[in-house]
DNA sequence: CATCCTTCCTAACATCTGTTTGTGCAGAAC
DNA sequence: GTTCTGCACAAACAGATGTTAGGAAGGATG
């Protein structure tokens, strides 16, 4: 509604919040302060949201759903077990560059979501990691990776990866979403060590 | 004071303060939880801490003395940088595992410190991680990792594996800190590939 | 015995919390 | 011109927040 390309209230409301949840993390949060930051009064707030545990949710949510889409797509394609890690990794980053304010929020705040959201987003989440373990098993079982290593160690580690770049990620730096995701999945994959 | 070898009552009272930021968040626990935790009323806490605050700063900056102290030792050492930067991440997991609790809240809730502890944690956090880039520079200088990878990257994606670790790592299960700091050490040194 | 130290209590404080209620005003739709 | 809708306000709420003041019980120390 309201203006053509332009953002709803609501959302002006919710960027805002993520923004200010990101950095005082949404406990230390107020509405008070959320207020201000957009010039309102707090009671102001109650036109557009119906409470501040909303908002999180729909940041959680939201960016949940685009990292399921991410992951289909990926698990859609007919090459090897490498390839679908390097493209998911990808995927993911790409999908946390869209908004990294949203998946700082998505990672370090969904934990204070009342139940049975939290429920719900843990479940989502321990799917979406199983999917990428999947991946990791198929290159195991056609000999492409190592089974040496720990599956709950490797995939951890992949996700830890992922999950901190909001919190160090430059969008104005030189390397861009895609170069860090393919430096990121040669790192994983191949190791610092030289291979020469 | 009090009893032999067993904890002083301070002691008990930021042992459950970690607990409960771990759980809930410094912001969102309050000192009536932590109170209740131990079977008294809130007030009574103060007559053992100064502040909510000061157990935060504890927590935090004992932590980062172990890491340093750590680091000190690797880094005494005269071995290759693949081997020092194996035992850097050994070292790193071993006192993490320590206090798996502690652990994580230094590295989820540090940013609730105030100026100046905030600012103080930060520089020495960064100094940390800037000891661990060096030794990776060490590496790429002497040819033994590939100087195709971005340092930054590498760094933060070997501090993001490593400061996961206490969300997911289960102290009872049946890889030992040492072994996981050696497993983790290699995927990140050579990689998942089979090097056939 | 007297003194101290540790540990806990009750009561209270000032302030902040998320949220509700009722109201008003602008512009769009009919 | 009337109605509707989006957006904002002031005032107030009930409860939670960190913290202080002052005191009391009990054990250890002199």
């Amino acid at each position: 509604m309201s203006e053509a390309g332009n953002l709803t209230r609501k959302e002006q409301v919710i960027r805002k919040a993520a923004e200010l949840f990101k950095e005082k993390g949404y406990a230390a949060a107020s509405m008070r302060d959320l207020a201000q930051l957009l010039g309102i009064e707090a009671a102001s707030l109650y036109s557009h949201i119906k409470s501040k545990e909303e908002i999180l949710r729909s940041l959680c949510f939201d960016m949940a759903t685009e990292f399921r889409k991410s992951l289909n797509e990926v698990e859609k394609q007919n090459v090897s077990a490498s390839e679908k890690l390097r493209m998911g990794i990808i995927g993911h980053i790409q999908v946390m560059a869209k908004d990294l304010t949203a998946s700082a929020v998505f990672m370090n705040e969904h934990r204070h979501l009342s139940e049975p959201y939290l429920r719900d987003f843990l479940l989502l989440r321990i799917n979406y990691i199983n999917r990428f373990k999947t991946i990791l098993e198929e290159g195991v079982r056609t000999g492409e990776f190592k089974n040496t290593i720990d599956k709950k160690l490797a995939v951890m580690t992949l996700f830890s990866s992922l999950n901190w770049m909001p919190m160090w990620y430059d969008p104005d730096s030189a390397i861009d979403p895609a170069a860090l995701g393919d430096q990121l999945a040669d790192m994983l994959i191949n190791g610092l060590k030289k291979t020469a």
